[in-house]
DNA sequence: AGCACGCCGACT
DNA sequence: GTCGGCGTGCTC
């Protein structure tokens, strides 16, 4: 038509040929973005968001983001072609290319660090990538001109199915063999292998359903019966489908239709009448791509019926959401938060708004996806760390495509594609695992998704029994706003909690091992009453250290500063820095003595001790030892949630989302090591954890018991943790960090210096200490130290803290100032190979 | 992060 | 005499 038009004007000039350049975010940690150009027959393909491949450097061929287009040539350098384009859509939406560069900014590392974080590997590539015949390509036939170097390319691929880029420099013995790929290519000759499409396939499954033909009109059905009635079978296959599927009740059934096998694989129906049928025009046949989680098909519509307490506490979120933009969930364990999750989920999904719910790893379990599942069927996409790469990359295509409307997930799933996000969950907020610390980007998911929402007008809502600090404070000055939940849901009421003075049991006598007679009564009752317990040990292993009577000799890890850990199942001693182990030795390697004995206790002798005073008790460990196989988290909780299992002992893993009706008892072996941290969240982490842990006891209309073990009851944080005051532990905390300029009222940055060499390390933080006090002033900055742990993996450690006080302090600034000092740093001589690491909002 | 270029020890 | 160690510096 256009060409019509055009007849009679002079044919548009060739200079309309823009010429354009992107500029790509290669994921790796480098500072700046990397211009090429676009070739001109990509000038339409090329898309902000989408991935293209490029040369950098002389070999690697890697694919990248394209952050930006333009059309202004590099000044001082010439600017490589673009050599593919791999998506015909952005894969990276423009909200998200804004929150990856806030997080670069914030968290002080590149937007290649977060890139490589952020996609699955499914959707990166590398020279890794392949080369095949293109399939429409016959070197035989075509007569397309080749010079000598791209015919040993063709001949190597009629040998061999695909050729890595490596092999083919190989072949051709040349560095610059990529041009020949690049001609062949454009001649249509081989294609790239794109580990997208070979790595990520979804899963398909062959469905039938009627014909429109039969479901639009009226009484077509009643003719289709009387055309078939002279054949028994095709009459049957109908029946069944339609028993399965009652279009008649309603029409829109018929789109969804069911699964080919169900029918096929019915003994009375034969697979070749349902042919026959598809082939007359009654049935069709389509391909549905399909999830690869289980997608219980039983989804009750039913609304979920809220409490009175769960209906005003969402009512009140909705209102404050009017104003405010974030609002606390502050709600006791068992308050049945969750429901009000996801009456507010189902409110923003008919609105149409995409929904994220955070949940930290170990409370993402089995029973909470169960539940979800139900309620959303598969408009759920799932995202966990134990998936394989490629269902991350189906949640990751899901979330673009409009599939998954919503995504529960843990830390890495802020990173997925939203574009029109209306709602974010942060459950159990306070969860310090929501930090990542290496590598980075050691980002906080929590901090990640308020800026992801504040960037899509999302709200969002934090839920926590123990909020921390940060949170409570911006609700108390208003910023935020603050529901509460403090009454247990049903007739479920608070365990009671009690302490037990192990410096007393001990003069007494009364301690078997690590357990006082009063816990090992308490247990033998419940066992009795065939309830369940639980036990907590925050430490994995059978003991923290082992030592030689005689010598007093602790083996010690070869790399780290740390004592070696003894796990007794393998019988090994084992670093829990950097996994170095060895087998436990006989006898002591320093003075031969039999007398190695083991010191303090994890998880692991703790099941042991239990085992031996109570042989009848079905016990189970759960810790990171015990679920590092890839379902035996799941068989450790089915088997305690059948009550195949009388006691579980774990460690933080027990704390976190497991809802067991039956558990009346949670006993806490070793409060102490909680509590003594050096840190100053010590005391807020201390009353997280036993709040978590004494929430896992006592459900419906039975109160539980916790039972503490510490050698020092008298700590005020026993009487907080009792009485179930929060209150006074912020009043308490939140003077502290007033008095001290910790969080809120400051920002931490925590700079590590790491060296082989101690003095270089130690010298290397003086300067920085130095440097970064001339920059910022005396106040702000703190160290160098050494940290407890002063070696890992060979590196000796020293620590700087920055604080920036939140008033009066520009925070880019100062980070741009640090990071300046830093790069200064590497420059001198006296400090090659010095590694600096900087972590803001330590954890 | 790789990979190349570059300058000093034990090997055919 | 060369192969190869990994130190430093660049990659559009």
């Amino acid at each position: 038509m256009s060409e019509l038009l055009n007849f009679n004007y002079p044919p548009e000039p060739a200079v309309d040929r823009v010429t354009l350049f992107a500029d790509v975010i290669l994921p790796l940690p480098l500072p700046k973005l990397y211009t090429y150009r676009i070739p001109f027959e990509m000038n339409d393909e090329v898309l902000v968001g989408a991935r293209v491949i490029v040369q950098f450097g002389a070999k690697r061929v890697l694919s990248c983001i394209v952050a930006d287009i333009h059309e202004n040539a590099p000044a001082d350098y010439q600017a490589k072609y673009i050599l593919d384009v791999l998506d015909d859509k952005p894969i990276v939406t423009a909200p998200q290319l804004k929150l990856f560069r806030w997080i670069a900014d914030y968290y002080m590392c590149t937007i290649g660090e977060v890139i490589n974080a952020a996609l699955p590997s499914a959707l990166k590539l590398s020279s890794e990538s392949r080369i095949q015949l293109h399939p429409h390509f016959n070197p035989e036939e075509d007569d397309i001109p080749l010079a000598s170097q791209e015919v040993k390319i063709i001949y190597a691929l009629q040998q061999n199915p695909a050729l890595t880029f490596t092999e083919v420099g190989n072949l051709l013995q040349l560095k610059s063999y990529h041009k020949y790929i690049k001609s062949l290519i454009q001649k249509e000759a081989i294609i790239i292998f794109e580990q997208v499409s070979d790595r990520f396939s979804p899963k398909v499954v062959k469905k039938i359903r009627l014909t429109e033909h039969f479901v639009q009109e009226e009484g077509m059905l009643e003719e289709l019966f009387n055309q078939l009635a002279t054949k028994p079978k095709q009459l049957d296959i109908l029946l069944n489908y339609l028993q399965k599927v009652p279009v008649h009740q309603n029409i829109h059934l018929n789109s969804a239709g069911i699964e080919k096998s169900v029918l096929a694989n019915n003994p009375h129906l034969s697979k070749s009448s349902i042919d026959s049928l598809i082939k007359k025009g009654v049935f069709e046949q389509f391909d549905q791509i399909i999830s690869r989680f289980p997608v219980d098909n039983t989804v009750s519509l039913q609304p979920m019926k809220l409490s009175e307490h769960q209906e005003q506490a969402k009512d009140e979120i909705l209102g404050l959401f009017k104003e405010k933009d974030t609002v606390l969930l502050h709600g006791v364990t068992g308050s049945g938060k969750t429901e009000v999750y996801i009456d507010l989920i189902k409110h923003a999904l008919e609105a149409g708004g995409q929904v994220l719910y955070l949940l930290p790893e170990i409370a993402l379990t089995a029973q909470i996806v169960t539940r979800l599942i139900k309620v959303f069927g598969d408009k759920l996409g799932i995202y966990h760390s134990k998936f394989s790469d490629n269902e991350r990359a189906e949640v990751w295509q899901g979330v673009l495509s409009g599939r998954f409307q919503m995504v529960v997930g843990v830390r890495s799933a802020v990173f997925l594609p939203f574009h029109n996000l209306s709602l974010v969950i942060v459950d159990e907020e306070h969860e310090p695992s929501y930090k990542q610390y290496e590598p980075a980007p050691r980002y906080n998911a929590r901090e990640t998704a308020l800026m992801m929402a504040h960037l899509q007008g999302a709200k969002t809502l934090l839920g926590s029994a123990t909020p921390s600090i940060e949170t409570y404070y911006n609700c108390k000055t208003d910023r935020w706003g603050l529901v509460n939940m403090h009454k247990r849901f049903g007739e479920a009421q608070m365990p009671t909690i009690e302490l037990i003075n192990v410096r007393e049991e001990q003069q007494r006598k009364n301690m078997h091992n690590h357990f006082s007679g009063k816990l090992v009564t308490a247990i033998e009752e419940r066992l009795a009453r065939n309830e369940q317990v639980i036990l907590f040990q925050n430490r994995r292993g059978y003991a923290p250290f082992i030592s030689c009577d005689e010598c007093s000799w602790i083996p010690k890890c070869q790399h780290c500063a740390v004592s070696l850990s003894y796990h007794k199942y393998n019988n090994e001693l084992r670093c829990h820095y950097c996994g170095y182990h060895e087998r436990m030795p006989h006898d002591c390697p320093a003075c031969g003595a039999t007398t190695l004995r083991s010191m303090g206790f994890g998880t692991e002798k703790v099941e042991d001790d239990l085992k031996l005073m109570l042989p009848n008790a079905e016990v189970q460990r759960m810790d990171l030892d015990t679920t590092k196989k890839k379902n035996s988290y799941q068989q450790i909780i089915a088997d305690f949630e059948s009550g195949k299992t009388n006691v579980l002992i774990g460690t933080q893993m027990v704390t976190k989302g497991l809802d067991f009706e039956n558990v009346s008892l949670v006993g806490i072996l070793n409060a102490d090591s909680i509590i003594h941290f050096p840190d100053f969240r010590a005391h807020e982490r201390a009353y997280q954890l036993f709040v978590q842990v004494s929430g896992r006891a006592g459900r419906k209309g039975k109160p539980g018991t916790v039972l503490i073990q510490t050698r020092d009851p008298l700590q005020p944080i026993f009487r907080k943790v009792h009485s179930n005051d929060y209150t006074s532990l912020y009043e308490h905390e939140i003077e502290e960090r007033m008095r001290f300029g910790y969080p809120p009222f400051a920002r931490m940055i925590r700079i590590t210096v790491k060296h082989p060499d101690e003095k270089i390390s130690e010298n290397a933080a003086i300067v920085l200490a130095k440097d970064l006090t001339d920059q910022l002033g005396t106040q702000l900055v703190l160290g160098p130290e050494v940290p407890y742990i002063f070696k890992i993996r060979n590196l000796f450690l020293n620590e700087i803290h920055v604080k920036l006080p939140r008033e009066n302090v520009n925070l880019r600034a100062a980070k741009q100032a640090i990071s300046k000092v830093i790069q200064q740093l590497y420059l001198l001589p006296d400090f090659k190979g010095i590694r600096v690491v900087a972590d803001v909002d330590p954890a």
